[in-house]
DNA sequence: CGGTATCCTCGCCGATACTG
DNA sequence: CAGTATCGGCGAGGATACCG
């Protein structure tokens, strides 16, 4: 079992979808994929600052919390599939609470660079969803 | 400027909303205050787990980000009162999507213990909001 | 009562290299 | 293409002690 950092200890279910999302890159991840299922390549040249590794990482967490569902096609070369599992989608609207206040609000806090939509930032792309 | 766990390299809002929030203790503080301002001695009994110095990190954290709001009485002994600010009440749904989401599917992640809801786990009251 | 100050641990995350 | 393997840093969070 996984260590949870938010688990027992923070003890809300706050905590719980914390474990979840809370990854570095998972809210990134999930975004893109609820715009449609992702080959690996995809999804790391849609973040480019997340290493495969991590993006390994991150990809087999939500698969274990059942969030996504991964399909491997065992051919040479490979080609792995990831999409928002049935489960998945039940985040959707967790997710787009938590960008409408960071949008809405987050320009209101101190030290916090707004989203300047500088096109040059292909990495923000997501964040049209 | 305060370093953010989910800053700018998340790239998207929903990072910034996870910067406010998403301390360890961040979601337990704010539904106790939630529920009503709270002196420091009451918020530290509430949450056991966390050290004073954590709590006070956090609440101080919470309070630079303009979500609460401290208010210091010079007297002797010294008394200090924490509430949600009109700001912080923006939040309010937010955390409630999150507790939304970890109380109604956390059950279904393997390894998630869900709210036993013990009565001697004093320090979870504060899911009752 | 409501904090600081100091030191320490631990695990997330990054960089780089290698593989079926 | 889609990963593992290995090494290492760094920063959040904890333990403990002291202070106005």
């Amino acid at each position: 079992m996984r260590p949870r950092r938010f688990d027992a200890k923070s003890g809300c279910a706050v905590g719980v979808t914390l474990s979840v999302i809370g990854g570095m890159w998972k809210p990134l991840i999930l975004f893109h994929l609820f715009a449609g299922k992702k080959r690996f390549m995809e999804l790391s040249r849609a973040i480019p600052n997340a290493t495969q590794r991590i993006l390994t990482l991150q990809l087999r967490e939500l698969e274990a919390d059942g969030v996504i569902v991964r399909r491997a096609y065992p051919q040479i070369p490979p080609k792995v599939e990831y999409e928002i599992s049935a489960f998945g989608q039940s985040l959707g609207p967790v997710l787009l609470s938590l960008r409408g206040w960071g949008k809405q609000y987050g320009g209101s806090i101190e030290g916090v660079s707004q989203p300047h939509h500088a096109p040059e930032d292909r990495q923000l792309n997501a964040c049209a969803l």
